[in-house]
DNA sequence: CTGTTAGCGCATTCAG
DNA sequence: CTGAATGCGCTAACAG
């Protein structure tokens, strides 16, 4: 048990117990090589008897390194953000950083958030922005060294976004897309629609393209998308547009829980899933596969994009990194919404 | 645009520039009251000019408050604690302060978790422990003095449960179970089987009494429970259990996802809900509504909690408080997946 | 109204 | 192997 007399005890206290300077108690927390082993002993008694711990700022400050990683995101409470959030927390403690957080509910707070985290003096920086509004305004500001956007990769993965020299760490959503189209084309499908998401995200921007991309290389056509936000009400909505089109037989919808809402909007028109429409997801919530039916479709493993982004923020910061890969890839989960046209 | 030269400036380079001492920077930049207004000025250019930003380590050091507040949880990616992961980071930003959060996925870690927020000088503890381990392990080590307990009330919630002095905010559950339970029985049904959370969380343990209590001040039968892991797998898993209940119309399901699980194992043996069987859930978390059928389900608040945590926490701090309740009120919300019995 | 002098608790030179 | 200075960037007393 401590004996907190009054306040938390510092280095002098800790010295002047053991008899040594703050100096050598400094040593003994930071195992220096340098420290006769029965002085060592004498310090890490005085430590247990006061109960030391050493204080975080006053190291960071002296230090110049604060061992706490910045984590700005735009704080939707999607699936995706959320368990990237988790991820990356997970993975920077792990490494012994702490996260510190800075949601934002408005693209325009972006900058605000930076300052903050500058202030804060937080060593590295990830940022889940998932819209584009969010990236222009990180455009207008000088970000630190160690910065990683975590999550989104605007559709020209390849060009450059609004800022080139920011890293991303993320899952190619152009697979993910990939998969599920093609999933449906080979089930024999050849009128495929999609429930897209709302457009100014970039994964739905492009999970939209690679479906267009996807139906095109095949030589089918391409109807006009519906939007919708992401949520299930807006699958729902959208039930009535999506049917009205001619010959339709399946729909890619950009996230599993507008697919939900989809097939809540068919069922209640007396329509079968699969049999009169096949419907494919994406994200694999853990409710997809007790939907009725089970919706088939694409996996993303949000944590390990965190764990992708903390690596590479790690390494930008000098330390081991286990070489993660930055692009995390997606996999399509067959179950029953989906079968033959 | 600001000049980076090598450095971020410091109090003393501005000071330098504007020809004042540091002290009167600080002044400057914490708006004191006694400062000539074209001193303040010249300053307030120099800051411009050198794009300088406090360092808040060193401020936190010298001032004693780092203005941050630590958030210790057990990091499932279950939707309650994440959502009041949100609100307790969102609440505390917009009162100025920022959330550093420490997960931890096993609760021989929060001593840890403790030890490694205090060592970073937070001035506040948020402590999101959903089981009774967590707690347990609580127990044993000093808390800060201004320390909250988020959104898990231990079942004799007027009595203490293992750490006296330590408040608490959250969900009503007990009366979200009332809530729940009252709606079937004036449905008229009289063997209401429940469906229960893990037995070492609160939340399930207290939604279970609630529901024990409510049956038998009905005068009606109680059935055995049957125990998931909140998961909808397990709640598919619970179908023959359930069902093996001799006179059973309707179960209570801890959370919406077992409810989602079960609702899916009936309708696998050919049983139509609600008109087999109703099932009520916990929680409303956004897919519901989309379930088929509709989840008749308990809506809880949880951004209003983390909200509510750090109002509490900002008053033991001494800064203003909005007087948010410490109890936040569920809702019963009726969907289709109830009827009369 | 402003500058001077001390720390906050620690790490980083240097001596010895 | 250890101790004495010096500084991290800022706030908090006092002076003046």
């Amino acid at each position: 048990m401590p004996a907190p007399r009054g306040h938390a005890p510092s280095m002098r206290d800790v010295a002047q117990r053991a008899g040594v300077s703050h100096q050598t108690v400094s040593r003994v927390v930071n195992d220096s090589p340098n420290i006769r082993s029965d002085t060592r002993e004498r310090v890490l008694q005085a430590i247990e008897d006061l109960g030391y711990r050493p204080n975080g700022l006053a190291r960071a400050l002296a230090h110049g390194r604060s061992r706490r990683i910045g984590l700005l995101m735009e704080s939707s409470s999607h699936y995706g953000p959320m368990n990237m959030l988790r991820g990356v927390e997970l993975a920077a403690r792990r490494a012994g950083y702490a996260a510190t957080t800075f949601g934002v509910t408005s693209p325009d707070e972006f900058d605000e958030g930076i300052d903050f985290l500058r202030d804060q003096r937080v060593d590295a920086l990830a940022i889940i922005a998932p819209r584009a509004q969010s990236l222009e305004s990180l455009a207008r500001v000088t970000l630190p060294q160690a910065c990683v956007l975590v999550g989104s990769m605007p559709p020209d993965a390849d060009g450059f976004g609004p800022i080139p020299s920011l890293p991303r760490v993320g899952v190619d959503q152009a697979l993910g897309a990939r998969l599920a189209v093609q999933h449906l084309i080979a089930s024999g499908h050849r009128m495929i629609a999609h429930l897209a998401g709302p457009a100014d995200w970039f994964d739905a921007q492009v999970r939209r393209n690679e479906w267009f991309r996807t139906l095109e290389a095949a030589g089918l056509e391409t109807p006009p998308t519906v939007e919708g936000d992401w949520r299930p009400q807006s699958g729902y909505d959208a039930t009535d547009a999506l049917l009205a089109i001619p010959g339709v037989t399946a729909v890619f919808a950009a996230n599993d829980q507008m697919a939900l809402g989809l097939i809540h909007g068919l069922s209640d028109r007396g329509l079968a899933i699969p049999g009169d429409l096949s419907v494919v997801g994406f994200d694999d919530i853990p409710e997809s596969a007790h939907f009725r039916p089970p919706l088939t479709t694409v996996h993303q493993d949000f944590q390990a994009v965190g764990e992708a982004a903390v690596d590479l923020l790690l390494q930008r910061l000098g330390e081991a990194s286990h070489g993660s890969p930055q692009q995390i890839v997606p996999e399509l989960v067959v179950r029953t919404s989906t079968a033959p046209a």
